[in-house]
DNA sequence: CGAGTCCCTAACCAAGCGGTCAACAGGCAT
DNA sequence: ATGCCTGTTGACCGCTTGGTTAGGGACTCG
């Protein structure tokens, strides 16, 4: 996993995997078949902390506190995780074919975060808590563009690079007309 | 620059090289020391169309107009150069280190844009031309970020993945409040 | 004509690649 | 003890890799 995940699939041969592992090469190949079938066990191991429990995340909120919360959970997870997701986007770059198995797991886990944030938002317009009239496709759209840019910053710049808490203040005052954020008590501590 | 654009460095072999140029292995050695030579010339011819003049385009605009042609620039380089862009991309995620030349370069050419947003929302503010009161700087890299997510969208589901007009719609609505778009002819037929 | 320079090639090289194979050690049921 | 299955190994294989080398046309200059 570490190798792989550092330089790649064509830049890790298996004899350094071998080393690494202080294994023969010809463990690795009783194991697994061959070097993608390595590859792709690293790539499920990898992706398995990916998908976690949005559900049990929902409790009594309302939406905005719902959708506010969902924003953090991505960000945080982004921070927290980055390595692994310059990872998987170079990955994705790198094999421009939609039937590979991996871009459809990646984009399954993202569709279903999309759904989450539509679904919230036409919820919050319905309530009338949120300030953005825009369909909840398009506003939805726009806020998850919004955070892969922040991904962006995150795998370019690293952890400084990226101003969470002002990036969250211009997030609420965009969705729900919240004041420019003067210092309060309501951002978790997890930023 | 067909070949290692398309399938980078590792997964090309001069001697794919060679023959897809229809030329002997050795000739390529012969004008380039190394692979690696022949490759950071690549980049080099790639990153041209990357450097362009935003000085002639600014004109006699007022502030606002300059921001959505700066945006729009933006917006239609990316949707018509996606495939280099992608390869770029993949390039910087690749090797982490910040001494690595094209690293600078492209960091250098995305600090520029952003110093030409930051001075242009400030002098918008300044003119009460614009609606977002955050700090030039901090609303700079807000709208950045979202031009980035746009880009990821672009990345990887092509171009019609993204919704550019609803986009540049809401971020007008950000930056100046302009009303959610109704047809209008004010789009650039570009997009 | 002859020397020199520029391009260019076929043949070659050592090293490393992904992958195979025969052998073998240890546990475990017969 | 015997035979079998699971792991594990070092040695090996054919092939490709980035890179070299010796040499040969074509052109120019004196």
């Amino acid at each position: 996993m570490r190798l792989f995940a550092m330089r790649g699939f064509h830049e890790t041969s298996m004899s350094e995997v071998a080393r690494a592992a202080s294994v023969s090469k010809a463990l690795i190949f009783w194991h697994f078949k061959t070097k993608e079938e390595l590859f792709m066990a690293v790539l499920n191991r990898l992706l398995e902390p990916y998908f976690i429990d949005f559900a049990e995340e929902a409790g009594a909120l309302d939406e905005k506190s719902q959708l506010l919360r969902l924003i953090e959970l991505y960000l945080v997870f982004v921070r927290d995780n980055a390595s692994s997701i310059r990872f998987f986007v170079a990955q994705l770059l790198h094999d421009e074919k939609p039937s590979d198995g991996l871009t459809n797991q990646v984009l399954q886990l993202y569709d279903g975060y999309r759904t989450l944030l539509v679904d919230l938002i036409g919820r919050a317009q319905e309530k009338q808590l949120c300030k953005c009239d825009f369909p909840p496709q398009a506003a939805a759209s726009f806020l998850l563009a919004m955070l892969n840019g922040l991904l962006m910053g995150f795998l370019f710049t690293g952890d400084k690079g990226v101003d969470l808490k002002g990036a969250i203040a211009m997030l609420r005052n965009w969705l729900f007309g919240d004041a420019p954020q003067r210092e309060s008590d309501d951002i978790p501590p997890s930023l």
